[in-house]
DNA sequence: CTTTTAATGTAATATCGTAACAGTTTAACT
DNA sequence: AGTTAAACTGTTACGATATTACATTAAAAG
């Protein structure tokens, strides 16, 4: 018998507020790191202001770009530092199709996710079907691997997109 | 209903025979070539063979140090141009997680692939789910997204390395 | 208040991938 | 064969992505 709940799906629409699911994501990181007793530093708040404002997927050097606070030029490291915090806590995903960065859509729903990258506008959407990672992890046991992590990008064209041809 | 079909799957065994399948590789390549009249020149033989004789990914500097037929050092972008080559022919796969290649082992069949990358062998196994791949489209498409590519990638433990604790 | 752990600053370098363009080979067509 | 068009090669240069190493500073734990 099929699942019939309905399937999680998170697609940025084109006039969506940006502004608010930067401060949610910003007051999750806060919460989440004070539950860990992690530092969320000015680095690391920074660097998430900048992904969470875009639903197109950043580079690691358009992240840099947008950091020189005091006028001067960051180092990359810094921003692969603050990335690897981030994505860590399960704030940032990468996108390894594209070397590039997306914020987490659905913060602390112990979600597996799959991603949806329109090629025509370049939006990234989070898919998160269990029934998708159910599938996988079955099969892959079937076929005798143990599963630690998996990736799934979907490369396409979004409703939007479709629609306006 | 589930569906009860045997599961395709391919991983390499520790003391399986490389040389078998290189061979199998290159007839397949200069047959498909033949069929498409298509160039199966030099460097797309080598890098083809180079990949074939390894089932751990190669990254394309790798395959570089094998190519130096000559004693001369090949260009990266010579390398590159190969690969470009056998990935659309679907001989070669690029593994987005690791920027590295490996030989295809399902050609002709026309399949979808999920691969499994053993972190502890580092061995790439490939996965032919039809399954997993329908889950993916039936999902995607519910959600409103209209799939041109997919991208699996499912990071483990193979079988063998499991055993071997 | 000192010890230890975590984060930062900075420079250098490794790794991965592509652009541009001239020259050569191959295939296709008179 | 000779001509033309398309595909492939050689070469240089460069762009993009990511990490190592190590000295310094800040924060938390004892």
């Amino acid at each position: 018998m099929e699942d019939m709940e309905a399937l999680p799906v998170r697609f940025p629409s084109r006039q969506h507020n940006h502004s608010s699911c930067v401060n949610k994501l910003l007051g999750d990181a806060e919460e989440e790191c004070r539950r860990q007793k992690l530092r969320f530093t000015e680095h690391r708040r920074k660097v998430l202001e900048i992904i969470a404002s875009s639903h197109k997927p950043l580079g690691a050097y358009d992240i840099l770009e947008q950091m020189n606070f005091s006028g001067r030029r960051q180092a990359p490291v810094v921003a692969y530092r603050a990335l690897d915090f981030l994505i860590n806590l399960g704030l940032v995903h990468r996108l390894n199709s594209l070397n590039a960065f997306v914020a987490c859509m659905a913060v602390g729903e112990d979600h597996t996710a799959q991603f949806l990258i329109c090629r025509k506008c370049k939006n990234v959407g989070e898919l998160n079907s269990n029934r998708v990672s159910e599938r996988i992890e079955k099969d892959a046991v079937e076929a005798g691997f143990q599963v630690d992590q998996q990736l799934v990008e979907i490369i396409g064209i979004c409703y939007e997109c479709v629609e306006s041809g």
